[in-house]
DNA sequence: GATATTTATATGCATTTGACATATATCTAG
DNA sequence: CTAGATATATGTCAAATGCATATAAATATC
């Protein structure tokens, strides 16, 4: 229907066209999310050179010319935390022209979110990532940064323009959480209905009313009972839900 | 508190580091929409060299080193539509290894939401830009790719990846349509309560209720009336509406 | 072993939200 | 002035939600 270039004209259209643009350095930064007790938690690897030496990092890398934009993201995964079986998404691309001092360097955020329960795992195996609670200032959709505080109660002070990027990813998880089944990437394969009430308020920052809580996930038709109890602790022991096979895909397929 | 490096560190370290990394070449390209009588509209460019020649692209540049991307964006409607007055926010990063058959490109995706009274204006003055009617052959949330048809019925064929970024911008506007004043921008000043549902059921593909749509318009706060009524065209004329000024900003600050 | 205690689970009820049908108001055309 | 068409308002029903309370099931204590 239209004629294709042959390889030559590809070939001298490639150094015609592309060459006279300078090109900036690209980066996929991941924000590492879980969820603790009262806090949504991130691990953050502190700098060892400048520019912002010693401040607090998302683990990132530059993008390799042969790999796409999420598998760039899946080895920051590999590479840093050992784990890959995580909700990924892309978040969002920050390209301000000074946000790194050195050079042009566009980033594209990436959000991964990591299941409780591997938290304390990663970190034994990687000591230099630290473990910051993240103090959200601010209610439903309006702010964008947050403040990443360490276990001693420090805020952590934030390298580049991390705080925004972190508090896009809050943001972001807080929107989804009533339309995509996100709460479950960060529970264990089976769990209780408290546990994932406890979830859903650490994310929205908010308690929430039990029975009309538990009819609401219920009706949603995502988790089904295993028959089982939570082992017997103290007291009555809990129903152990688990999420459905997903018919549809979970999330968007990404290019 | 910490260490601060001296230039002449930050200079070589900035030599050190980034130097060491292939950089793509990287471009911005705008979705730009607006709604007709019956579709999602939009405006693309016929390609005139490979690859790709012919095909139908989405407006696009390369962005500069001393711009943010969005004022690469905005840079993109200046110089193709000469109309920089709309509403503009980034929609996703695309990074496949092969999209552009030359070399390593990865394009940052706009969407920008254009009043249906400029399209016409915009055209005049820009006759290589094609109004294509978009065929959205999904529902709710689903699919991807979405068709381009032109005021023939003819089906544009696209260039690159460019029917799936349209097909993400319409699932994107389609899922804030409930919760972003985003329909106001496809319309004017001032409007009818039928005007506006118009512009929510092509968006959403699907017909709505006409007494509720008109009680939930309202009761979100976003609209008033003005006290006038539209031109008496035919039988009993309707109330004007205008979009309130927002005291929250209307979308997120982008960094 | 009976009872108290604590949490899980279920139910009842008032309020709110939305869809749908219908009624009333207001304009133009003739 | 009347008919026709559309804008605007109301009424009803079903579903969803928030809150209070009741019942069930486990352990700890006396």
């Amino acid at each position: 229907m239209v004629d294709q270039p042959t390889l030559s004209d590809e070939a001298f259209l490639a150094e015609y066209d592309l060459a006279a643009y300078a090109r900036p350095s690209v980066t996929v930064d991941v924000v590492l999310l879980s969820v603790g007790e009262k806090h949504i938690t991130t691990l953050l690897t502190q700098r060892r050179m400048p520019p912002f030496q010693g401040l607090w990092a998302l683990p990132g890398t530059f993008v390799r010319m042969d790999e796409t934009l999420e598998e760039t993201a899946q080895r920051v995964l590999r590479e840093r935390i050992g784990f890959t079986e995580a909700y990924l998404e892309q978040l969002h691309t920050f390209g301000t022209v000074d946000r790194d001092p050195r050079a042009r360097v566009i980033t594209i955020a990436y959000y991964a979110l990591i299941p409780a329960e591997k938290l304390a795992d990663i970190q034994r195996h990687h000591p230099t990532l630290a473990l910051a609670n993240l103090d959200v200032p601010w209610a439903e959709e309006t702010g964008v940064a947050v403040i990443a505080i360490n276990a001693d109660g420090l805020a952590l002070p934030l390298a580049f323009d991390h705080a925004t990027i972190l508090g896009h990813a809050v943001k972001r998880i807080r929107g989804k959480l009533d339309y995509a089944r996100i709460a479950f990437a960060f529970l264990p394969e089976t769990f209780t209905l408290r546990a994932l009430q406890a979830v859903y308020e650490v994310i929205l920052g908010r308690t929430l009313n039990k029975p009309a809580f538990r009819r609401r996930m219920l009706d949603t038709g995502w988790i089904e009972p295993t028959g089982t109890r939570e082992d017997a602790a103290a007291f009555r022991p809990a129903e152990l839900y688990r999420l459905k096979a997903t018919t549809p895909a979970p999330h968007i397929t990404a290019i």
